[in-house]
DNA sequence: TATGAATGAGTATTCATTCAT
DNA sequence: GATGAATGAATACTCATTCAT
């Protein structure tokens, strides 16, 4: 019989993965798939490489979980926007600030390695798929209607518009380090009515 | 030896250097540097592994030259603006559409790639540094500051207009496929003049 | 401390033991020496693969111990066989019987790959070399002396027709799963006279 | 343009295809798959590891086209019997002589992993279902009825005495070295009739 | 110049073994 | 005694680079 509890050991488990995890999503971040090596991961968390291999098969299954983990939490944040108060225009300012703020990057540099990579596994393309941009676009579309009916958003089609929105925001927060990042001001110009 | 067939085998030489240096540029924008193998360069250029090394040294050598050829070729198109005929803002409009432009891509997701990966040789940082974003605004301060003087352009800062606008434009062109690219006159909201 | 607790103990330590080798003798016979994994071994005796450790030092050692028991055995189950009742020949079926029976045939699969394999430990085949096969040709010699001067054993050297009696019964074993195991009554043709 | 002529390419790829296969029947049929390590198989056929892979894609790849061969070589062998002069009884020594005969062996090993392992891939099971013992009893039914025709094959169910003689000469076989290989005329007893 | 065979350093993964609890 | 987390040596496989032809 076991002299740990089995809470103990769940939760260095848990401890150990979230190390693995956190490390992982700032490397392959920072250097993709292909360059990022087990090795470096494993170095970060603090551990032999060895245990990595207790808590994933493989670097694919590991990339596959954080991808999953990112399509659903971006997914989350979004629906969480509409229990916000303020008006459309300021829940598109959070919405803008949270994407770009530092902490939330990786995760959305993992979609993008996800989305652009040739090499990314098969399981990451089906994920993808079912979680293309244009699910992005549906879930924010009554709040930019709302806030065109309300004259905080710029007149003309919407899905255009705020495909755009999102093309443009991320790609601000792909390009991570040596850009400047534009304010937040700024970016919101691109949906707010032209004609004031 | 007769002039002729120097000139001939000159001729072939420039040839295969050409059909590497295109087919490299392709793969590396879309595989990075990490994820691009010789082998992928060499069948897209349409020739054996081995002649790779009668025209580069290293794998790292030919992803120097591309980047310095990237970086000269970026700032020398920069340059031309100035010689076309037209308002400042459709210059920018002009430069807007180049950047986006499918061709012109590979070379800008080049540089972001030495702009951003750990792995890159020294040289390659070197570069970057010798050719910062700044230099970029830079060279395009003159033409937006004769914007704003003629009100094409929006009031406030320059530099950080000028250096946000960059960053959009790198960032929507580092995309890629799988995303929807911004309809150009949305992205010059961005510059224009905010009350028209 | 009471007497009572310390056999207790001994008896844990023993029942442990006896799970450990029964389980590896048939994994071992299955796998070989390579192809099996601790892990399969604690599997099939359903206890933690860190357990394995308090009762042998190394899977080398565990393998060392089997094949000395199996080895120990086969001769002892040769010299029981004297003591039976009945002719020569009926004992020989007997021996045919028992080594053809599915619950002996591990100890010789055992004992096949203690005698190939390349990888076995020193000290094994040492223990080969203590108990080759002519050890068993001539514990087996009184009784088919015996048995051919009753004429129930072929005639013609003894020595050549038991070795090739006992290579056939092990390859016989050996095979295993996945062959049609001959008649008993088919197999003494090979030691029977052949004029009747 | 090649320096070499093609057949000379050719000639040098399959001579090293041939080292590899002739290496690799040795070790496989000693160590088994689990046992056999690359490097032995490259140590043994003089080349580095590296070429290996040149040549076949994985050591599973490897091991699946030798039970192919193996497979198909067996059955060929078999079917050209019938060509043979001589009586069955004669054909069927010269059978069982080719099987014993040592450099027959190592195929015959090959296939009994193949038919025993656990972690044999797939593949090979199915290649092992396609050609179960069953095909072989049922291609030397012919020749084992003719003999009994003539009275030279014991009289009984024939697919029992053949596919009880196929396991016989497979399990001496499989033996390998250690053990005393029957003489011949010692096996035939098996087949031949019990009352002359 | 052109080819592809050959090498070996680098990397992912497995698994025997140790050890804190 | 019992468990499973942790380590690292061993091994399959990849790929940049060299070189004989």
């Amino acid at each position: 019989m076991p002299r740990l509890k089995e809470d103990q050991l769940q939760k260095i488990y848990d401890e150990r993965k979230k190390q693995i995890t956190a490390a992982a999503v700032k490397i392959f971040a920072q250097h993709g798939i292909q360059g990022t090596k087990i090795s470096m991961i494993t170095a970060e968390a603090g551990m032999s490489h060895g245990l990595f291999y207790h808590y994933f098969k493989t670097k694919e299954e590991l990339f596959i979980s954080l991808v999953r983990e990112a399509v659903v939490t971006s997914i989350a944040e979004i629906d969480q926007l509409g229990q916000l108060s303020g008006s459309p225009i300021e829940k598109v300012q959070v919405l803008t600030e949270a994407i770009l703020d530092e902490s939330g990057t990786p995760f959305f540099m993992l979609l993008h390695q996800a989305r652009n990579s040739r090499e990314v596994p098969e399981e990451v393309s089906q994920l993808i798929q079912q979680y293309p941009l244009e699910l992005y676009v549906e879930r924010l579309l009554p709040l930019f209607k709302e806030g065109q009916e309300k004259g905080e958003i710029a007149d003309g089609n919407l899905e255009e518009l705020i495909s755009s929105y999102i093309t443009v925001l991320s790609g601000v927060m792909v390009l991570g380090k040596g850009y400047a990042v534009p304010p937040v001001e700024l970016l919101l110009r691109l949906v707010k009515p032209y004609h004031k």
